[in-house]
RNA sequence: GCCCGGAUGGCGGAAUUGGUAGACGCGUCAGACUCAAAAUCUGGUUAUCGCAAGGUAGUGCAGGUUCGAUUCCUGUUCCGGGCACCA
């Protein structure tokens, strides 16, 4: 009886299916597990080896906790809207739901392809109106909801109205607003209009103005993705920036939450810092400045009394505008030199000189015109002075007030202060543009370079001499406040989330506009539902393609979508209750579930879904909704598989006087040379061969070639064994490579290579089906986690897949003699086969449940290998090696468990217990080592004391001879470990 | 530019807490079986010097801490991911 896989595959997926073995429901009497996959886009390239990675990893943790006792919630579903979709709709007239449906049919036979043990049951798509009925049902629980600060959580927006009434809004800071107060009365006296603006800026999901990518010639909004150098990835129009009315998730309110939740739950650190970073957080002070017309005349800038500047008329105006900067360096207030303001705030050409005016208006056009990518990692310096100054408060300086690329309108103030002497990116501006430096840190200061130290002592700081900078900050707080012109303030880099898409394949927001006003709809109005088009470009004035639909506009519907991220910010919880047509997930489904226990997916995810999510649970854990509010307790980040591409080199060929034939030639023979010869390029020899090589392919020894231009081009990587490209197979693989002819190295054709992003454009990805049909889906399975940590990145290599396969074949081995047959028996094993079972047991255990998958394939080699040697057959062996095996290997695991007599499925059994007896030692090797170098080996007893150890060592010859006579220093014993002699 | 990772034989990787660097697998070399091939089995395989015993170097690069560093610290190079409308 032979390991035939393909069919032993197919009968258990089919069995196992049939049996709804997966079928999963709560149950209290068991301890639940949830293990989560990031949900797959089903885009239209379909699976590649990269996607099954994480899926692979969280199959065998669900299926070895099931066999742990645990009751497994482990689902599968789909990110259906999307980008991709709508584009592919507007270039082949496909609607999206169309080659939607057709993709998830696609990912859904390659899944199972695999043998995945997801519940089905449970599958959930964003796209489908019974779900995004309760996206759109949470997303009004966002707009009817408000977080309350002194609560420090989400309530609803009724409250805010009672208190209103009663109070106005004090107490009540409006987070859209900070500067807004209202008494009761006022409130009362506020029309409609009004009041539903007010609470516009108080409510989590809300609507206001934001700047988008806008592209005139394509009249549409570009993604950040669509936008190459400025200009359209498509066609290559110009881009510019436009403002339009967009909604938002004010997460900027949970800032401090998601930063606090990071302790309580298992990120990466590397994880946890990104998220941190992203939050930004930081404690600072935003400090008013008086800005002036023109310099004033030295000496008469200060009144000593107040320490305030007061106005002179006749040598320059005060602006009514002060200029805030936000600064997380109070205390070098006397070192500003400029400040820096964004250049897209509006206020600025009130300010403007006169004289500065062209070169202000210029610089403005030209930032409109770039990415904030582009305008934060510019090298090169830029910037424009405004003619206006601003008035350092303390001692009346002047500052000259700039406009500048780098600084964000977003963020702070969209001010800053620059202090050269200790910022390293104003050092470098002052530098630029000529812009004199005061040093306030005395000698930590060096004139070459900013130092950004906070225990410097301060000079020509005023009153604040002499003092430490980071002592100096209170100082100065205090004293900005006493004088009305700063506060100290807490800051986040993160901004609120922009939630609205000017697109037609989102979620339609259930919100109906009537005079101005957002209003929601009603809750049983719900699933709004998405509205058939025929045409999917966009709508007048950069909306959405949904303004050009009449019944949708007659309404006064809302013509934006939700972004990517709405269907998958809550998903996790749908799939706990999937079919609930009362609520998107009952309470009692939700506690039972509770958290994700182990979530897996990329990084790339690190700051916008998974913080989004966190956001929107916290929101729902707030209303009362759920029982916790963070949705995962552990993530694991799967590492992502690149594409090892190939290129093949084709020559394009001039040829010298007397040879015009040879272009012509080699338009119509396309002539690749391999990379070894490529390599040559530029040197004599390599004319020299190809000259000859082309001769003797056209068979005309009279040919001369005056150039050789070479192009690089990506080759399928199926047809290139290694980095040997199959000749034959790469004539078939195109029609214009049929005559194509090859100048070889040593009889081969050579492929270049480079590691990239597996994308179907690049010829380099590998089709998971593939390498199932011909090896089976245990092999893959395996070869997948074999590779490596599932944390780490890798080019994908199918050139190992064959030492698994033989594995398998090899454990089937132990069971089947190809000529004797069965070989299993039932005899007792001996000590030292349930030595190495045991061994395998407690080593496979101990990886799989810290995700160290490849060394686990490696354990599960090693107990093979040496139940081999030790002519091993016996089932009661064989047996445990099976049921620890089945989540990695379940396919043929299965099939051997009822070949040796096992009834029900082996993913019922039980996981079998370590008997330490079998595996306790009372020796080992103790590598001896020389000055922290190993020289050789003693077998110690386990339980020796200092002195013996000495003793023995001081004995052994080769310790001797490195002594050579001489007593050792020191004598250091590890137990257990190693034992290291001090010269 | 900013934030976060990573770098170990010809290749993928192992070394879980600072304790034998290279487990396991691929490739490759030699051998066994075979008419032959496949499959399978046995042995070698970091480099270098040496017949060998054994020595020397060695975990991107340069330093440091330590009895001992792939592991910790400082600096640096290259590669990958993210940077707010791809998902």
């Amino acid at each position: 009886m032979e390991y035939n896989f393909r069919d032993l595959e197919k009968k258990w997926q089919q069995q196992w299916k049939a049996a709804g073995i997966y079928k999963v429901s709560a149950d209290p009497a068991k301890p639940k597990c949830y293990v989560l996959d990031m949900f797959p886009y089903p885009s239209g390239a379909g699976l590649h080896v990269g996607h099954p990675l994480g899926y692979i990893a969280s199959d065998i943790y669900s299926r070895y906790k099931r066999l742990k006792g645990f009751n497994v919630l482990h689902p599968m579903g789909y990110d259906a809207f999307g980008l991709p979709a709508e584009q592919y709709a507007i270039d082949h007239g496909i609607h999206p739901a169309v080659s939607t449906e057709a993709n998830i049919a696609n990912f859904r036979k390659q899944l199972d392809n695999i043998g995945f043990c997801f519940d089905w049951d449970r599958q959930v798509q964003t796209s489908d109106p019974s779900y995004y009925k309760w996206t759109q049902w949470i997303f009004l629980q966002l707009f009817g909801s408000w977080y309350d600060r002194a609560q420090r959580k989400a309530v609803p927006v009724s409250s805010l109205l009672e208190a209103f009434a009663q109070a106005g809004n004090e107490g009540r800071v409006c987070p859209g607003d900070p500067n807004l107060r209202f008494s009761a009365a006022e409130w009362t006296g506020f029309d409609e209009r009004r009041q539903q603006e007010i609470l516009m800026h108080y409510r989590l999901a809300y609507c206001g103005f934001g700047e988008v990518n806008w592209c005139e010639a394509l009249g549409t909004v570009l993604a950040n993705d669509e936008v190459v150098n400025g200009v359209s990835e498509r066609g290559g129009y110009p881009v510019v920036k436009k403002k339009l009315r967009q909604w938002y998730l004010r997460i900027t309110e949970y800032a401090d939450r998601l930063l606090e939740g990071l302790d309580r739950i298992e990120f990466s650190e590397a994880m946890k810092e990104m998220q941190t970073n992203w939050i930004g957080k930081s404690h600072g002070a935003e400090i008013e400045f008086m800005v002036v017309s023109s310099e004033l005349p030295v000496g008469s800038e200060k009144d000593a009394d107040t320490d305030k500047v007061t106005a002179d008329k006749t040598i320059g105006k005060f602006f009514d505008r002060k200029l805030r900067v936000y600064t997380t360096r109070p205390d070098t207030i006397f070192g500003v030199d400029f400040m820096v303001v964004a250049p897209e705030l509006e206020w600025i050409p009130a300010i403007v000189s006169p004289e500065q005016q062209n070169a202000v208006d210029e610089y403005i056009a030209y930032v409109k015109s770039r990415s904030e990518r582009e305008r934060q990692a510019e090298k090169k310096i830029s910037g424009c002075f405004t003619g206006a100054y601003a008035v350092n408060p303390f001692d009346g300086r002047k500052i000259p007030i700039w406009i500048s690329e780098y600084v964000l309108a977003g963020y702070g103030t969209g001010a800053i202060m620059a202090v050269p002497c200790g910022d390293d990116r104003d050092f470098r501006f002052a530098r630029h543009f000529n812009i004199p430096i005061t040093n306030i840190l005395g000698d930590a200061y060096n004139g070459e370079q900013a130092n950004p130290t906070k225990d410097a002592r301060l000079v020509n700081s005023g009153f604040l001499d002499g003092l430490i900078m980071r002592d100096a900050m209170a100082v100065v707080n205090r004293k900005l406040e006493e004088m009305g012109i700063g506060t100290p303030k807490v800051n986040y880099r993160m901004r609120d989330a922009a939630f609205s898409r000017q697109r037609y394949w989102g979620e339609p927001f259930p919100i109906v506009w009537r005079d101005g006003i957002a209003y929601p709809l009603d809750e049983k109005d719900l699933p709004l539902e998405l509205p058939h088009v025929e045409k999917y470009g966009p709508g007048p004035e950069g909306e959405g393609p949904l303004a050009n639909v009449k019944e949708w506009t007659d309404k006064h519907l809302e013509t934006n979508t939700m972004p990517g991220y709405a269907g998958s910010s809550w998903y996790f919880l749908r799939y706990m209750d999937p079919h609930n047509e009362a609520a998107f997930c009952s309470r009692e489904a939700s506690d039972y579930w509770g958290q994700v226990d182990l979530y897996i997916g990329g990084t790339e995810h690190a700051v916008g879904h998974l913080l989004y999510s966190r956001m929107w649970t916290k929101a729902l854990f707030d209303l009362g909704y759920i029982g916790h509010d963070e949705p995962y307790k552990k993530l694991v980040n799967q590492g992502m598989i690149q594409g090892s591409s190939r290129f093949v080199y084709r020559i394009e060929l001039k040829g010298a006087q007397g040879s015009q034939g040879v272009e012509e030639l080699s338009r119509r023979t396309p002539v690749f040379i391999s990379h070894g010869i490529r390599a040559m390029e530029g040197t004599v020899e390599f004319h020299e061969l190809v000259t000859l090589a082309v001769r003797n392919l056209f068979g005309d020894n009279s040919i001369e070639i005056d150039s050789i231009a070479i192009s690089q081009l990506h080759v399928d990587v199926n047809i290139v064994d290694g980095l040997e490209l199959n000749t034959a197979a790469f004539k078939k693989w195109r029609t214009e490579y049929e005559r194509a002819e090859f100048v070889l190295e040593d009889g081969k054709y050579i492929c270049g290579t480079e590691v990239e992003k597996m994308s179907k454009s690049k010829f380099n990805t590998v089709n998971p089906d593939d390498l199932v049909a011909k090896y089976g889906a245990d092999t893959f399975r395996m070869y997948e986690m074999f590779l490596g940590p599932v944390e780490q990145s890798k080019p994908w290599d199918t050139k190992g897949v064959e030492g698994v396969h033989r594995f398998l074949r090899k454990l089937w081995r132990l069971f089947y003699d190809e000529a004797k047959g069965k070989i299993w028996t039932t005899d007792k094993p001996t000590d030292a086969e349930w030595k190495v079972i045991y061994r395998t047991v407690k080593k496979l255990d101990e990886d799989t449940e810290r995700f160290s998958f490849n060394t686990g394939v490696s354990a599960l080699m090693i107990g093979v290998n040496e139940l081999h040697d030790l002519k091993c057959h016996k089932k009661a062996i064989l047996e445990k090696l099976l049921i620890i095996m089945a989540p990695y290997a379940p396919h043929v695991c299965e099939e051997l468990w009822h070949q040796t007599g096992n009834t029900g499925s082996i993913l019922t059994a039980s996981y079998p217990l370590v008997e330490e007896k079998y595996l306790v030692e009372s020796a080992m090797n103790y590598p001896i080592a020389i000055n922290g170098k190993t020289r050789t080996e003693l077998n110690i007893a386990l339980d020796a004391t200092q002195q013996e150890v000495e003793e023995m060592i001081l004995a052994d010859e080769t310790v001797k001879k490195w002594l050579d006579g001489k007593a050792p220093k020191r004598v250091v014993y590890v137990k257990n470990r190693m034992i290291n002699v001090v010269l």
